[in-house]
DNA sequence: TAATAAAGCTAATAACTTTTAGCTTTGCTT
DNA sequence: AAGCAAAGCTAAAAGTTATTAGCTTTATTA
């Protein structure tokens, strides 16, 4: 990986660690193993890693959950849609890269507009959008009830937003917050699915 | 009010908008109306300003969520319902020093167990834990279904929480967000309200 | 009113941070 | 192998920040 990619990347695990203000250049140098004024040959300064930092996180939301290809095929039964739903969660809350632009843009999400839209993207729009377009594949294919997609994709994902984040800061929790999720997952089809 | 007090309300604005690390004690001096080493006769430094502060924020809370006095009485309708939900979630929004501490929690979160632990409660355990209280005596009333109130509450505070933050970052919004969680709720009470 | 404690101020320290200047090494191209 | 650009280094400037020391003013109390 080039010298530029690392600091990006040592950047990101620092920031996600501490927030933008709370980590030196000279922590993100002696990371990568080179000393500060050398990422100067690479960014023009801090805010400058900070912009490339944003830029490389958008390529890499865009390209986790920008596409409906992602979706795959629809699931064909409840327990089907239980186990894809909880799996996807899973990665989600433990994949690092994803896990540090979270915990980055929630520390950051003040900072400017353009952080702020990012945030609610990210956190509202993304996997929302996704289970939109699944549920309403499904209620077309029968297994849910007739309801605006929107609402419901609503109604699945924010419980789930919330008890991901809590385990971003309380990471002992896990196992008791994979299990609330699931516990939610299994009420939300009890509700809206069919039979 | 007495310069102690100021200085830890001057200090919130200033966390609540800049974060701990991006607010200097020149500048809650400067707020206050006095210079910064005079800061050091009421408090032990930087660090110890924003502990009285947890403190009080706490208090703040607790005076606010903590008894189930604050709950009055229970609902007798269906409108009932959604007004004083609505109403409860448009003081939650708007009032300022609630705002502030959710806006510097939100920041502060990974700074500390204790900061950490603190931010799931208010966000998570706080106005769950009341509206579980609302729903279960409005289940034994008959106006709800029977059904689990803590489950119940998670379903209708989560999105609440989620629109609240982002009208904290993106306060251009307010109108439409106040109109999607009255969505939100009215589609909880045709799911979970009896008839 | 005199004595004393609380709360303010100025000046300065000490540490830290970001960034620049200028030099050296590394590695690639011709 | 010579030339050259990219990427590293040291040294240091320039600025900021939290904190301390010591003095002065304000307010309280006896």
């Amino acid at each position: 990986m080039s010298t530029k990619d690392r600091i990006l990347e040592e950047a990101l695990t620092l920031f996600a660690e501490n927030g933008y203000d709370g980590t030196g250049v000279e922590q993100i140098a002696e990371k990568v193993g080179i000393k500060a004024p050398s990422l100067y040959k690479h960014f023009k300064g801090k805010e400058d890693i900070m912009n490339a930092l944003i830029d490389s996180a958008e390529a890499h939301y865009e390209s986790s959950f920008g596409s409906s290809e992602h979706i795959g095929k629809l699931p064909e039964s409840r327990d089907d849609f239980v186990r894809t739903t909880m799996s996807r969660i899973a990665f989600t809350m433990h994949d690092p890269m994803i896990r540090k632009i979270r915990k980055f843009l929630v520390q950051e999400q003040f900072r400017n507009d353009r952080l702020a839209e990012i945030t609610t993207r990210h956190q509202l729009v993304g996997i929302q959008k996704m289970y939109e377009k699944i549920i309403e594949g499904m209620m077309k294919s029968g297994l849910f009830i007739h309801d605006d997609p929107a609402l419901l994709a609503i109604e699945l994902v924010s419980p789930v937003v919330l008890w991901v984040s809590k385990a971003d800061r309380e990471p002992q929790y896990e196992q008791e917050i994979m299990d609330s999720i699931e516990k939610h997952i299994r009420h939300f089809c009890d509700v809206y699915m069919k039979e």
